[in-house]
DNA sequence: AATTGTTGTAATCGGATGATTACTAGACCG
DNA sequence: CGGTCTAGTAATCATCCGATTACAACAATT
């Protein structure tokens, strides 16, 4: 009896539960995304986004030759995202809406989209790097192009747009949001940039938000 | 005389030209700004700033304590300049210029400081650092206190003028301005954005800007 | 049941990197 | 001159990190 008492299902699970690749790959995707957003390219370690993904490291660089390789992965991914969610607020549906302010709050309503903002954001302050800054670069005129050939912004449009899309997301990758309740300078100027849309991105990445 | 083919003279200066502490401190955040502007604050090491002010790496640690104070320092140097400028753009000098305009253009004028937007921007992605992001947060509380208190900014300009201010910093940490000639929609967000200051920033950060 | 491919880990390597220590050489000063 | 302070380096340490290798467990196929 007492021999039975540890059993196989307590034995510590020294491999993780087996999984198709291409689960796996997306569990990896996310982990990687999140924490790429938090410290960056260089920040960020393989072993990190190994443990957030419940696997082991070495799993990690073989699935995706090297942390280059993965981080152009979930830019790729990242930039998917957005063209996706544009296009979806692209057609009118009827009510006096704007188009640019459907697009802004589509903008905006990417924050449920963990990290997405601030991984955007390393890889656009990453130009010197010549792969990871050729990707960004080719990333962000692919969304100027948007703007001016789908959209069909004017130019006064495209840089409110872009500005504006660029303040949030530097208020993003500062974690104002988390400070929510200690400055009211702080406060101010998050319902300054923010407006009517403070309390969505608080949800998400305010005090709170474990 | 074969021993006498090498002269003292033709002996590699193994050691620095000695300087004063103050002057060589402003060599090493003078080359610290630069470097930390292109490839961030993991990215950049306490060697490469060495070599690039002259001295070997001890050196730069010991004068600085850590890298990381070395990169509070950078960043606090950094904010004093950009208020220096922006203070000095308040006075209206009575021809017909907007507030707003004045303090965007000295924004632009400063890519002289060489990397000081990008090192910025680089700050305010580091939010999840702890010590690197309370102080990135509280230079960006700091600027908008400034457009409230002192330049009298109503929220909407505050908005507008941050947004462009983010935009251009991103175009810059893109190192878009350096791809110039070479793909015309990017030449054309060059414009969009830069509108008439495009050539102050082609001067600076163009393809040819050494 | 034997074979084969897939999912995963342990161990380890080699290079980079921030920091520390101990030392040297030049300037300043009485 | 001799002593002391300052500006600087060489050598080295401990650690981290991405990558490689070799192997184990599980599943699927025949």
């Amino acid at each position: 009896m007492s021999s039975m008492a540890i059993k196989k299902s307590s034995a510590p699970a020294a491999t993780a539960a087996r999984m198709p690749a291409a689960q796996r790959r997306d569990l990896i995707l996310a982990a990687a995304t999140e924490l790429f957003a938090q410290r960056g390219y260089h920040g960020t370690t393989t072993d990190q986004i190994a443990q957030a993904a419940g696997i082991s490291q070495p799993y990690v660089v073989r699935m995706f030759g090297t942390k280059e390789q993965l981080f152009l992965e979930v830019l790729d991914r990242a930039l998917q995202t957005l063209f996706v969610a544009f296009r979806a607020a692209l057609p009118d549906p009827g009510d006096g809406s704007k188009l640019t302010q459907r697009l802004g709050t589509a903008f905006v309503d990417l924050v449920g989209s963990v990290g997405l903002h601030r991984t955007l954001l390393h890889a656009f302050v990453s130009g010197n790097d010549p792969v990871i800054g050729a990707a960004a670069r080719k990333g962000f005129v692919g969304i100027y192009t948007f703007l001016r050939d789908e959209a069909h912004f004017e130019p006064v449009d495209v840089q409110q747009f872009l500005g504006y899309g660029m303040l949030m997301s530097v208020l993003l990758g500062i974690e104002l949001p988390s400070t929510f309740g200690t400055d009211a300078d702080a406060d101010e100027l998050m319902n300054v940039a923010f407006g009517d849309k403070c309390g969505v991105v608080l949800a998400v990445a305010g005090p709170d938000a474990a």
